[in-house]
DNA sequence: CGCCTTCGTTCCGTCATGTGGAACGACGTT
DNA sequence: AACGTCGTTCCACATGACGGAACGAAGGCG
């Protein structure tokens, strides 16, 4: 299961990186050993590289079992630039107010390489548990969002390709179906998911000058929840958002 | 101006972060020679130490301009820390409903030295702008929830000479008064302040079983928006939300 | 128009620093 | 008690970082 992360890649900083990287992507802390397997690389060297992050204060060692895990402050060094990110500054309030008028949970997501990130997220009021999390990735054909912008990225072709190849568990790909289906999110403007089971997603893009998608805002509800009428107002609010802000940002 | 940021500790690894900080810190992409003078560093050490960076994807280059900036990769590594952190995924559940009932913005926040640190916000859908960012710091003894935790501490008295001394600009910290003001805020069980012009804050402790105070909520409103009524009715949600969430979490 | 400054980048000899093997000590297990 | 695993420390070697210098490209000023 340990497929030997290739992060042999030489040098202090990748290595120190690439400790991070597998520190933060772990849900609980980590053993020096776990690390040292995952990564490949000595003990000794993993441990100094460890030593260094602590010493810096981005890594925390628990007294009692030894364990690593990234700290706080590593998590503000990140915060800082997705709050001077242009696209999520400006979405802010166009978020707000779509998560007022339609009660339900709202996104934000833009495209990094041919995986949707999530960059902000407003949750409904109304009781439900999404799972998404912002900085997440999931890849993009896979949601409404990831579709809006799909639909209107010159290489869609290429993105669902490539993800149909590396989705090995069971749910595979439909490449033509969904090459048809971004035809659709064309011509209506807005795209539909189920990413996850229950839950129906509605996204639109948000178009730049250069008529492609900066980023996409989605709307998440339960499905049970989502009758006809409710689906025509949640739609009509979404275009109408999306609308505006292309309209505000002009550039990107 | 630039007081020649004594990041100069000897390696790779301390530079890097180093040049990390100081472009996140900045609001707008930095030059390297603005860097190198921020840093104290020769411009080739910089250079590299930016080269792999960039090779790395935590670092982008502005074509035209030649400006630096930390990309959201960086922000990516720091997101996963946060998902994982046990007090905000306990507070999530209860900063929701308290921003529900109360319609206005509420925050969570820990101690981080003399800082209170923003973990979570969840803004009032009425219309206000709040500046308050997530992963921003304030010194504690300006803030309501800052007043919650310290009232708790053993070292307050410490923090408050610390800031007292550090706060350079106009206003100054009244060491006394606030000494007096955190022992009624321990009687009381809330605190509040007015850190923003035109704005009220009031927080309460999140307690452990150490009696201390592992973090704090709080509820901020523009204060004319906040008469006896809302005031008592604000105070009231928001200690039995902290009652109620320092039952659940019990231990940290 | 030409000189001069400022900036970003590249190069290179020296030397400091990271490297990984090995050895050590501390647990926990069979 | 002997073994395996784990975390930590030590050390000789050579790899990679350091910073001065040189280069080319833009502006700014006289």
């Amino acid at each position: 299961m340990t497929a030997e992360l290739a992060a042999a890649a030489e040098g202090v900083v990748p290595r120190t990186f690439a400790v991070l990287e597998t520190l933060t992507r772990s849900p609980e802390p980590m053993r020096l050993s776990a690390l040292t397997l995952r990564l490949g690389l000595q003990k000794s060297t993993v441990h100094r590289i460890l030593a260094g992050l602590i010493a810096l204060g981005y890594v925390q060692q628990n007294a009692e079992t030894g364990c690593y895990s990234a700290t706080l402050k590593l998590w503000e060094l990140g915060a800082n630039v997705i709050t001077e990110h242009p696209i999520k500054r400006a979405a802010s309030g166009f978020l707000q107010e779509l998560q007022r008028v339609t009660g339900e949970t709202v996104s934000l997501v833009i495209r990094a390489g041919d995986d949707v990130l999530y960059l902000d997220k407003m949750i409904s009021p109304r009781p439900i548990r999404f799972t998404t999390r912002i900085g997440s990735r999931v890849p993009a054909p896979l949601t409404a969002g990831g579709k809006a912008i799909l639909a209107h990225a010159a290489d869609a072709q290429a993105v669902l390709e490539r993800t149909a190849a590396s989705l090995r568990d069971k749910r595979r790909l439909d490449v033509a179906a969904l090459t048809a289906e971004l035809e659709q999110v064309r011509e209506r403007g807005y795209a539909m998911a189920s990413y996850q089971p229950g839950v129906v997603g509605f996204a639109a893009p948000i178009m730049t000058r250069e008529s492609d998608a900066a980023a996409a805002i989605s709307v998440s509800a339960p499905a049970e929840r989502v009758d006809a009428a409710g689906r025509a107002k949640i739609i009509e609010h979404l275009l109408s958002t999306c609308a505006s802000m292309a309209e505000q940002v002009g550039r990107l």
